[in-house]
DNA sequence: TTGCTCCTCACGTCACGTGAGGTGGC
DNA sequence: TTGCTCCTCACGTCACGTGAGGTGGC
C-alpha cells in the first residue's frame, strides 16, 4: 500500500503541512520521494510511526522530545521517566490555571454583585439590619488614603480567610485630614492575631445607610444627606461610624472614581 | 520621579526587552525618550499601567488583547465578558490537561506493575486462586490476530469502567490457527450490555499459571511447559484455558514483542 | 582600563499556517 | 478550460530571548 500525503494525511489526522515539516526535520520519512515530481508516498509502517508521534503529541511532547524518544525507544517502558516529568509538568501548568481562574472568578464575582447592587438601589437613605462579622482589622491614624495600604495588609494576612468586603470604622467626630483616628477592617472566615492586626466581632444591630457613587473627594455631600435624615428622625448615633467600599480601585485597574461605591453607615441608637 | 529602563524593569518585574518591545507595539510608552542617547525614562503613571498589564498578562491575555483593552477600558465592570471568556478557554484548557494527566497516570500505572511482576516472577509454573470478575465480552471465531481489534471495540464500549487487564479465554481443545473459538474480555466494574457485547461473570477458582516473557508466536514453548506440569501433577483441565495479557502493544508505541508479558492460566477441575 | 547601563539591529524560538506561484494528469 | 493534488519558497505567528556590536559616563 502507498498513500500520497493527502490521503495519509486524511488518515492520519496529521496536515499535510505538518507532514513536510516532520519528513524535512527527519521526525517521519516518506517510504519514497519521486525524483521526478518530488511527491511523498508513505506506507502502513509509516502510519504506525505516525500514530506514536500523534500520541506524543497529544501528551504535549515537543518535537524534539519526540525525535529524540523515536530514535532511542520502542516501548514505554523506556521513557517512563519523561511521562512522569510530562505529569509532573502538566500539575503544575493546571495548578497555575486553577489559580488564574480563581481570581477571575473573584473578580467577575464582585463586578457582578456591584451590578446588583446599582440595579436595586434609588440611592436614598435607607434604615436596614446588619449582622454581626468577625473581622480582621488595624486601628490607625493618618491621612484617608492609606487606607489602601492598610487593606493590602490586611489582605496579605489573611488571604483566603477573607469573606467579604472591606470597611473602615472612623472614631473621629468629624471630618479629619491628615491624622483621622481609623479602624480598618475585612471580614474573615477565621484567622489569627499577628502583630499589627486584631481579630474580632464586629457587634451589629440597626443602621441608616446611604449608597454613594463617585470619588471619595465626593463623600461630604451624602454625609450630609444622611446626618440631615438622621436628625429629622430624631435618631441618635452609635459611633463609629462606617464606609463599607463595595467598588474601589480594582485588581486590576484603578478603575473610573465615577464607579466607585461606598455605603455610608450610622448604627442607631437603641434605646434602653 | 524618573526610573531608567533598567530601574523601572526592577520595580514591575517586567523584563527590559520586554519593556523595550511594549514600548516599540505602543503598550507602554515611556514618559519621555532622551533624543540624543535614545534612553528610555519611566514615571509612577507608567508604573500604574504596568501593573494593570502585568495583571492582564498573568491573565493569560494577548498583548493585542491588553492593548485593545488599555484602550478602551479603565474600569473592570467593561471587560466582564472577556474575563468570562478567558476564564472559559482555561477551564477548556485545564479539562485537556486533566485528561492527558490521566492517560499518563495510565501509562505509568501500568508500566510500574509490569516492572514489578517482572520482579517478583521467577517464570514457573504455580498454582494460585483467582476471584471471580465481572467482565464484558465478545465471542468470536478467526485467526488469533484479530483479538487486539475486539479489546479495542470493547474498551471504546466500556470506556471509563474498564477495571483490569484483558484476557481470552479458548474454547477449542488445541491450537486452531485460522478460526480459533475466542472470548475476548476486559474486567469492568459495571456496565451495560450491547449489541455484540456481553456483560457476565466470570467464575473464578484454582488456576495453574504461568508468565510467558516474549512474543505471542513463542506461547507455544510456555504451553507445553504448563500442560507437562499439569500431566505429572494429575491436575484435570477445565476448559477454556486463559491467557491474560499483561503487557503487549502500548498505548504509545507497539512495544516491542520481546517485552510482551502474559499469563497462560488453566483451571483446575475440583473433585466432586 | 574595567564595569555598568543603555542603545539598535538581526536572528532564533515553536510548530506549524498562510499565501504565492507553479506543475501535472484527469 | 476547470478543478484537484502535489510541489517549493518565503514570510507570519507569539512574546519575547539571545547575541553582536556599539555608546557614554563614572
Amino acid at each position: 500500500m502507498r498513500y500520497s500525503i493527502g490521503e495519509f494525511s486524511r488518515i492520519t489526522g496529521l496536515t499535510i503541512k505538518a507532514l513536510r515539516l516532520y519528513h524535512d526535520r527527519g521526525l517521519l520519512l516518506p517510504v519514497v520521494v519521486d525524483s521526478e515530481s518530488g511527491y511523498r508516498y508513505y506506507d502502513p509502517q509509516c502510519l504506525e510511526k505516525a500514530r506514536t508521534i500523534l500520541m506524543l503529541r497529544d501528551m504535549m511532547f515537543s518535537l524534539d522530545e519526540i525525535m529524540e524518544i523515536l530514535r532511542d525507544c520502542e516501548d514505554e517502558a523506556e521513557i517512563l521517566v519523561l511521562l512522569q516529568e510530562k505529569k509532573d509538568a502538566i500539575a503544575a501548568r493546571m495548578k497555575d490555571f486553577s489559580r488564574i481562574s480563581r481570581s477571575l472568578t473573584e473578580i467577575i464575582h464582585r463586578e457582578k454583585e456591584v451590578s446588583e447592587m446599582l440595579k436595586g438601589s434609588q440611592f436614598e437613605v435607607e434604615e436596614k439590619e446588619i449582622a454581626s462579622v468577625l473581622v480582621a482589622s488595624i486601628r490607625w491614624k493618618g491621612p484617608y488614603e492609606e487606607c489602601g495600604k492598610r487593606f493590602s495588609q490586611l489582605f496579605k494576612a489573611m488571604g483566603r480567610f477573607v469573606c467579604g468586603k472591606p470597611l473602615c470604622l472612623y472614631y473621629d467626630e468629624g471630618v479629619r485630614e491628615g491624622d483621622a483616628d481609623i479602624e480598618s477592617c475585612v471580614p474573615i472566615r477565621k484567622g489569627k492575631e499577628r502583630e499589627g492586626i486584631t481579630v474580632r466581632m464586629l457587634e451589629g444591630g440597626r443602621f441608616v445607610s446611604l449608597l454613594h457613587k463617585g470619588p471619595y473627594s465626593a463623600l461630604g455631600r451624602s454625609y450630609e444627606r444622611i446626618i440631615d435624615y438622621m436628625k429629622e428622625k430624631g435618631h441618635e448615633v452609635e459611633a463609629p461610624c462606617r464606609e463599607l467600599y463595595h467598588k474601589g480601585p480594582g485588581m486590576i485597574f484603578k478603575g473610573n472614581p465615577k464607579n466607585y461605591l461606598t455605603e455610608i453607615l450610622f448604627q442607631i441608637k437603641e434605646e434602653a
